[in-house]
DNA sequence: TAGATTGTTAATCGATTAACAATC
DNA sequence: TAGATTGTTAATCGATTAACAATC
C-alpha cells in the first residue's frame, strides 16, 4: 500500500516559479484591498497572462481553487509561501557593505517577504564596526565562523565585480547554498549553490532594446 | 526594385535579447584579458548555454562570424551594443532619491554600459535641493518640464510602492516611454511604453524556491 | 437550476538542439 | 590540405493555449 506524499512535479519550469511570485505580490495587494476571492482570468489580467496559465501554474503543485467561485486570495498566499519557502523567515548575509549594500540593509521588502539579513560584513576599515540599521558590519574575515554558528544559507552579494568571485569561494566553503549576486559578472560556482543574478545595467539595456524596437517599428 | 533596409526580424524572444546582454558582459569581460575571438561554444560554456543557441541567437541580427575562427570579440562588443542600442548614451530621470535612489546615483556600472542619470527628483523637503554626486535633486513637480527640456526617454522609478502608479502616470504624460521599475506594484501602462521590473524580494523568493527544491531532491 | 469557474487533456505554438554543408 | 568553426535547416523538445467535463 504505496502512499508516500506526493512529490510536486520536479520538472517545474523556471517561468512558473517566477510566475507564481507575481502571483503573490498581486493577492497580497488585493488582500490589502479587501478583496477575499479572485477568479484566474482576473488574477492574470492584471499581470498580462491568460487564465489556463494561471491555473496551469497552480496546477503543477496541487489544486487550490473552487470551481464557480475561483480562489480564495488569503488561502492562496499561504499555499504559495509554502511552496516558495517563504513561509517561516530565512536568515541572510549580506556581503559588501557599499552604496548598494547599505540600501539593501534599509530595504524594509525583503523582511515583509519573509528574509531577514543577520549578518553583514565588508573589508573596508572605513565601514567594518560601523552599525547600519542597528546591525554592526563585520570583517569579511569573520564570514565562515559567523555564518556557520547562525545556520544561514543565503548570501546577498554586493561586492565589486572584481571581488566578487573570491567572495563566492569562502561563501561556499562556508556552506551557503544561494547567492543572490549583483556584481556584474559570471560566477564560477558548484552545480550545488543556486545563484540569481540581478544585473542593473543589464536591465536598463533590456530596456533600451525594447524602446528602441517600438521607435523604429512605429515608423 | 525593392532593396529597403532589411528589417532584423521583427520577432525577436525576450529571451534572446537577454542573453544579448549576457554575452556582452562576458565579451567585454574577455577582452579586459586581452583575448582577441571565441568560438561559440568557448563563450556558451562560460554562461550555461549551447554553442547552437549562442550562434541562433546572433543570427537573429546578422553574420557576425568567421568560420573556422569564431567570432572578433571587439567586433561583436560593437554590434551587440548597436542591436540593445547602446551604442549612445542614454539620459535618464531618477524617480526617487531615498536609500535606493541614492544608491543608485552612486552605481557607475549604468555609465560603463552608456546610460546617464541626468535628473533626479524626490518629494520629500528633506532630500529636494540636496546633491548626490554632484547631481542635484528636484522637486517631482517639476519632472515634466524637465524631462521634456532635457529630452529624457528613460525613468528609473525608485519609489514606494504606494507612490509608484501616480508617479507613473505624469512619467507617461511627460513623454517617458521606458520604466525601469523597482517599486514591488504591478504597473498601469498604456501599451506604448515599456516596462522592467526588476522586484528583489521577489528575486530572493526564487533563490529560497532553488534552494528548498535542491534540499528537497538530495533526501 | 443557471451561471461561473476550476482542473486537466489535447492541440498549438515557439524555442532549443542536432546535424551538416560551406568557409576560412 | 586538415582542422576548426560558422550559419542555417530540420527535428526535437517544452511551454502555452483552447476546450470542456466536473463542480460549486
Amino acid at each position: 500500500m504505496t502512499s508516500q506524499k506526493q512529490d510536486p512535479d520536479p520538472n517545474v519550469p523556471k517561468a512558473v516559479v517566477s510566475r507564481l511570485s507575481l502571483y503573490l505580490r498581486e493577492l497580497q495587494q488585493l488582500l490589502r484591498v479587501g478583496r477575499k476571492t479572485i477568479s484566474s482570468s482576473k488574477l492574470g489580467s492584471r499581470l498580462g497572462v491568460t487564465d489556463a496559465q494561471v491555473r496551469k501554474d497552480f496546477a503543477y503543485f496541487g489544486q487550490f481553487g473552487y470551481p464557480g467561485i475561483g480562489y480564495r486570495c488569503e488561502e492562496l498566499v499561504s499555499e504559495i509561501r509554502q511552496i516558495l519557502g517563504t513561509d517561516h523567515t530565512w536568515p541572510a548575509a549580506l556581503i559588501g557593505c557599499g552604496n548598494l549594500g547599505q540600501a539593501l540593509l534599509g530595504y524594509r521588502g525583503f523582511g515583509r517577504q519573509g528574509f531577514q539579513v543577520k549578518l553583514a560584513f565588508d573589508v573596508s576599515p572605513e565601514i567594518v564596526g560601523r552599525s547600519f540599521e542597528g546591525l554592526t558590519v563585520d570583517h569579511l574575515d569573520r564570514m565562515p565562523e559567523l555564518v556557520r554558528e547562525k545556520e544561514i544559507r543565503l548570501a546577498i552579494l554586493a561586492v565589486p565585480a572584481k571581488a566578487a568571485n573570491e567572495a563566492v569561494e569562502s561563501l561556499v566553503q562556508a556552506g551557503i547554498t544561494g547567492i543572490l549576486n549583483f556584481a556584474p559578472v559570471t560566477l564560477n560556482l558548484p552545480k550545488s549553490v543556486s545563484v540569481v543574478g540581478v544585473d542593473l545595467a543589464m536591465e536598463l539595456e533590456q530596456l533600451a532594446f525594447a524602446v528602441v524596437q517600438r521607435t523604429n517599428s512605429s515608423k
